[in-house]
DNA sequence: TAATAATTGTGAGGTATGTCACAACTTAGG
DNA sequence: CCTAAGTTGTGACATACCTCACAATTATTA
């Protein structure tokens, strides 16, 4: 299981074979089952999760109780409330699994930890978070130039694997349409 | 000029005289017009830009030629296409000047040599880029939680100096909305 | 296996927002 | 200072999408 991360972390960065137990000791196993929340709003946020199995999905509860979809998380994803974790402050969402997950936990003091001793850490997490703000800045371009309905095929399109495995109905939360006008798409 | 990026830089890690002059040894002053590109989409991302003086939109043409705003750029603001920037490919978005502009300009390898050369740099640029992916990730909810004249009001609080800067046909463009209506919004 | 919960499709009618058109006004540049 | 370009407001109408309601189907779990 520890492959998993070590695979994904070698994809940037070259590590020996101290560094890679090293590094490994700064996370710890965490399983969780479908509908619990590993992070619930209002609380505060001490990890940010590397995800070995499952599905999660990270939402915002508005203040008419409606939820909304910000991001789906699953295997070899990173996810968390990263405003809350990086200010080590409390949730503004919380992130539920939809699937029986496991999951890698850091701790934000490890994470420091990592990126100040370790440089080649620091530039792991550098390109992770890299990626993450173009993955945002994309979905924020589909919301400005596309319909619900082409944002749809547009995610039917990149993500095939992921719409299998969600209902519709948290899917039209992630596209921010309603349920009843996702299921009037032809396909 | 320097300094404002100094003290900018200083706001996250400390730096000693000679690092600070080594660091400034890796940007370059470029100057530009009202409505100059910095950036043209299609073309080759060599840089991104810390801007001094002025202010920038970051704009996607559609395929009906139809322009929409991904993101403002004002004064102590990091702008570029990050996706081509990072990838070293071409630009799918350009920047283009509001106002005349002053900006230093970091090249995709002089990125690279501070971030892999010095430690702290790369740490700067980590805290740079998640905070980038944090206020993506903001955007992206205010576009699933709020209709047109929630998202206006939200940006009103949030950059008020901006949208004095800013002409109304520009701000709709950026809040995903038409001019019109949101000529209609009463304030 | 039965009971319950979750998921999905669809009709009817309402609303937010888009598009097109035009006129008044402001700004920038020769 | 004059002209052209850019900015803004507003009416009329079209449409994408929302909400509510209900029924049919499919998963879950006791």
């Amino acid at each position: 299981m520890e492959q998993i991360l070590v695979s994904h972390i070698e994809k940037s960065i070259t590590l020996s074979e101290d560094e890679i137990t090293y590094v490994l000791s700064h996370f710890r196993t965490e399983k969780f089952k479908k509908k619990e929340s590993i992070i619930q709003a209002g609380s505060r946020v001490n990890d940010c999760y590397f995800i070995i199995k499952g599905l999660l999905k990270l939402v915002y509860t508005d203040k008419n109780g409606k939820p909304h979809l910000v991001s789906f998380a699953m295997e070899e994803w990173w996810e968390s409330d990263f405003s809350a974790y990086f200010s080590q402050t409390s949730a503004k969402m919380s992130l539920q699994c939809i699937e029986d997950t496991i999951v890698f936990s850091l701790s934000f003091k490890n994470y420091q930890k990592l990126a100040t001793e370790m440089p080649k850490m620091s530039y792991f997490f550098l390109e992770k978070s890299n990626a993450g703000h173009c993955a945002a800045q994309n979905r924020i371009l589909s919301f400005l130039t596309a319909n619900a309905q082409e944002r749809y095929e547009q995610l039917l399109q990149q993500q095939p694997l992921l719409l299998q495995r969600v209902p519709k109905t948290i899917l039209a939360s992630y596209l921010g349409v309603s349920r009843e006008t996702l299921s009037r798409f032809s396909f």
